[in-house]
DNA sequence: TTGAAAGCGTTACCAG
DNA sequence: CTGGTAACGCTTTCAA
């Protein structure tokens, strides 16, 4: 069976108390003692349960990560950003992939309430954030992660907004005036503000931008993408360029395009967003807009962490910068 | 604070243990009763410890997902695999990447164990499987997945032998003699068989292969194995193809290839491993050799469950087939 | 049916 | 310094 705190005591002829400290590295113990234990631990490869530790208040050292979907490549590179970090700090992850379903993001939030997550980063669009204020806000300590909260936790997000904005400027500098949108459902926030950033810039440039031209996709996010794309173009006032809120989506699009028959950049322009892995290796190189995946991943977890350990009292807001990479998807509009 | 099964006993006028039997659905307890419990657990929100729970001998409900990198698309697709099953199941998932460092595995192996993790799934190569074997043996159930167990445990996995044999074939076929290959660190057990499946096939036709072409690349997969290709292109006697172990070297190779200025696949066929998404995107689009993911998790999470539920005794091997997807990364060789 | 009480492995407080 | 001993929240006999 497992070797517990009492076998390494008797093995040692000490209390438990004893073997406690040494364990915590509290209290007083003579040196003697001390590596005496140390060495029947070692020797019995005893390994203290942090379920028995957690059980009389301390932490569990662990944290939940909540994301859309972890074989998303962005999202996978935040999670190894967080886990890294995590890890550092001496924290290990459970993570749930939500597909931002409310079901899956609340069994998920009841489960890591169960298992005494000592925080949580969430990086899930969720449609109803009374459920995470309701289960969480007077527990677990959350930082948002690539995602606007509404609630009071601290954030770590780029500037979504004027993400959009730079997505549009670049297109209007290629002389695009026919435009057309891929985001993600409404519920995702960073999604609506890409939205709102590109329709800013946009708009002030005196250009249109109807609603049917933005169209929503759901989970499946290249197959979707690609299906509204097809659909975008095969319309008779066929846009010039499409502007997806995410690389996935800018691949679906990529697909349509050639599927149509047309060509990227010179017939339509694609780009898309967080510059993914994907972004570099597509067919052409997809122009897209950057988010510093590493850096976020790492301040979101120093941010949690600073709170478990009590150091903080105020709500922190972090906003990163985009960055608009240049590649070859995007072209000046010749024809018009 | 918390609400426990006191507060629940309390306000519900009931004994602990009959809140006990509620949660659990065991014991005999009136219909009326029962309803009048879960009514006041509703009310109060009450959250069951798992950690207390666990301490008194029930399980964790925990699984622990070792893999090398979870940013890599191919072990992101896995995970996700894995997470639904286990979801789905009841358990939930800590992931832990260990870039195949004996460190990183031995550290995240004694964690699991404190945290008491019911079992583990492990994708990872482990220099050094005594680690492995002296922790794990003893205590925790592991399945391997994706990577060959020399220990007595649950096997997921695909016929690397083959799939590597698959590989010559095709690039047999198409009038390839001179090939170079791109593989991970000797430590990775499926590039190994990989490699030598290859080669025998390539063998058998006659063909030999000279161990300067085998190259290994070490954790930055798609960096290394640009480098790596392009030293095995500058050669004099450079090769027509190139059979990479992974998509992501397979990328790197690309790279290299376009780099050299010279063209896939008119000039170097590249032909990749995993089929993860990266496969469908390149420029140009890449043959490769596809593990089947979703299948490789849920079997996986099923066996290593049907295990933790005591189902069963001796240990079990699945073998899976790749298989050969042909896109448009090679071709035939014209010039001799 | 229902409830009292003995653990489960640790921590922390309090006397020696 | 060191060792007893209550918690911690829940499960599980064992009586009533």
């Amino acid at each position: 069976m497992k070797v517990t705190i009492y076998d390494v005591a008797r093995e040692a002829g000490v209390s438990i108390a004893a073997v406690s400290q040494v364990i915590n590295g509290k209290g007083k113990i003579s040196e003697e003692r001390r590596n005496e234990i140390m060495e029947v631990m070692a020797r019995l490869n005893y390994q203290p349960s942090v379920i028995a530790s957690a059980l009389t208040g301390k932490k569990t050292y662990t944290i939940g990560l909540l994301v859309p979907d972890i074989s998303n490549p962005f999202f996978a590179e935040i999670a190894r950003a967080v886990e890294d970090q995590s890890h550092h700090l001496g924290y290990s992850l459970f993570i749930c992939s939500t597909d931002n379903k409310k079901e899956r993001a609340e069994r998920y939030l009841a489960l890591m309430q169960q298992k005494r997550v000592d925080g949580m980063i969430i990086g899930t669009g969720m449609a109803d954030e009374s459920a995470l204020a309701h289960l969480m806000k007077r527990s677990v300590p959350v930082v948002a992660i690539a995602r606007e909260a509404n609630l009071g936790t601290n954030t770590v997000i780029i500037d979504d907004y004027i993400g959009g904005g730079m997505a549009a400027s670049h297109l209007l500098e290629r002389n695009h005036t026919r435009v057309a949108l891929l985001t993600e459902s409404d519920e995702v926030s960073s999604s609506r503000e890409r939205i709102r950033g590109f329709r800013e810039v946009w708009s002030q440039a005196g250009l249109a931008l109807e609603d049917n031209m933005i169209r929503a996709c759901g989970n499946d996010l290249v197959r979707d993408g690609k299906i509204q794309a097809g659909e975008l173009l095969r319309q008779p006032d066929c846009p010039s360029a499409l502007f997806c809120c995410n690389d996935l989506l800018a691949i679906g699009a990529l697909q349509a395009v050639k599927e149509q028959g047309l060509r990227v950049p010179q017939d339509v322009s694609v780009i898309g967003f967080d510059n993914t892995i994907l972004a570099e290796v597509t067919d052409p190189p997809l122009t897209t807009i950057a988010q510093p995946t590493e850096m976020m991943g790492k301040l979101a977890v120093d941010s949690l962490v600073r709170r478990l350990e009590g150091e903080q009292t105020e709500d922190e807001r972090v906003v990163l910068r985009p960055e608009l990479v240049i590649r070859q998807s995007t072209a000046g509009k010749t024809n018009p």
